[in-house]
DNA sequence: TGAATTTCCCCTGTAGACAATATGTATTTT
DNA sequence: AAAATACATATTGTCTACAGGGGAAATTCA
């Protein structure tokens, strides 16, 4: 039985990529060899070159002679995205359009079908993960081997960011994520049609509304409710 | 004897890079696991976590049971090259002169005298090596983890290539090579003093030079001489 | 009682042997 | 004679066992 079409090693490294990205495994979380080996049935010089794969590409960080971690965000970590994250994704949807091919946009749909599918299923998990998807395609689309690695690095952490501040119950919340589904067939027919201008500015606004909703959960507003007087205490005008 | 301050692991992976980098091993080059091995005195599971490393970073490729080869520069890679590196190398500038810590800038200047010490020497290798090395400490300065990682291979390629048109009888090459030392030391000053608006129009300048040495050397002058003619055949006017 | 040092244990790192897959060659069949 | 298949060989992938380093806790000395 080896339950499914890839090689265990493959299922491993795919797993270990979705539970990052779903938060299921969170920010500098310690990545033991030995009992992930034994959770997915391989011996751990496998799993400690699945270790280094995933350090390659932005997962986890490695420490000499103290194990893998899921690469932590830090309090750089939302302003260094900030900065990066418009120029890159601008230039990579810019591409996109000039180079796509029909097989990719046809594989494009699909993802924005699975997205909208995850959407309508209220499936948090699966919702980010096909996002990733929709962006991952047009970053191969844009087929430039230069800038793939810092979009790759960006996707993680979009996705993980977008993971953390997820709530059922924030009605703005769903509106907004239609308004992402919607910019999502934008972007299929703008790389459709080859309009290279538009999908860029497109990606800049797409990128907006992202930018806005992380701002909105880091920066909420504040309790508009006094706190109470000390005993004892004198009232008093002025800085507490 | 552990010959170094370092592993022999750590050992092998620097090698590698230097390898790679001056085209020591060329692109396309296959690297044979029991080989390596055998030459760094590790035994094959280290190694094969190297190449991982090296696939990471870019530095190779991995083909599933088909071995690492040595990162392989195409018909497409320039191309992507002349479109990626002018953005990422102003974006990572700007960045560092904003950020750059005293000690990086003491780096950075270390960096440079160990650049012109290559070029007196006329030592191709070690020029292109410092050279990386001083981009290298720019792009540490910028401390942003979604943008050194297609700094990073931007800069591997762009030391790859600036070695394959190495020519010490080259005048022209020889006064270029101290046009950009020289753009080396603004880019000290600018980054010393913070300027980030002119350090970016600096890398875009010194981008530039480089890019022009490129194109010169894929492109050069096409040989003026004419054909023999064919026995029998008719002198004749217009497009051969 | 506190701090420094030493020891122990767990986890990471490495080695050598084994298994599996791919490629190239030779043979056989059409 | 050409093509396809089967086999052999070389190379990659994996496993078990062992060695080594680092951190934490306990003990000892000030």
């Amino acid at each position: 039985m080896d339950q499914g079409p890839k090689t265990r090693k493959a299922q491993c490294l795919e797993d270990l990529r979705r539970r990052i990205l779903t938060q299921d495994l969170e920010p500098g979380a310690d990545l033991d060899e030995a009992q992930l080996a034994e959770r997915y049935e391989i011996s751990r010089p496998p799993l400690r070159e699945i270790l280094r794969t995933l350090a390659g590409e932005g997962y986890a960080v490695l420490r000499e002679n103290r194990g893998a971690q899921v690469a932590p965000m830090t309090h750089k970590t939302l302003r260094n995205f900030f900065v990066a994250a418009p120029m890159i994704y601008a230039a990579v949807t810019r591409l996109a359009a000039d180079l796509a091919t029909p097989a990719q946009i046809m594989r494009l749909k699909d993802a924005q079908l699975m997205f909208r599918k995850a959407i309508r299923d209220g499936d948090a998990a699966e919702r980010a993960l096909m996002n990733q998807r929709f962006h991952a395609i047009i970053g191969e689309m844009a087929d430039n081997e230069y800038l793939l690695p810092s979009l790759r690095r960006l996707l993680i952490d979009h996705t993980r960011i977008g993971m953390s501040f997820y709530n059922p119950r924030n009605r703005a919340l769903a509106q907004e994520r239609g308004q992402a589904a919607d910019q999502h067939d934008q972007f299929i027919a703008l790389i459709e049609a080859g309009d290279a201008d538009a999908a860029a500015a497109l990606a800049i606004d797409h990128w907006d509304l992202s930018r806005a909703e992380i701002e909105n959960f880091v920066t909420p507003k504040g309790m508009d409710i006094p706190l109470g007087r000390a005993p004892g205490s004198v009232p008093r005008k002025g800085a507490s």
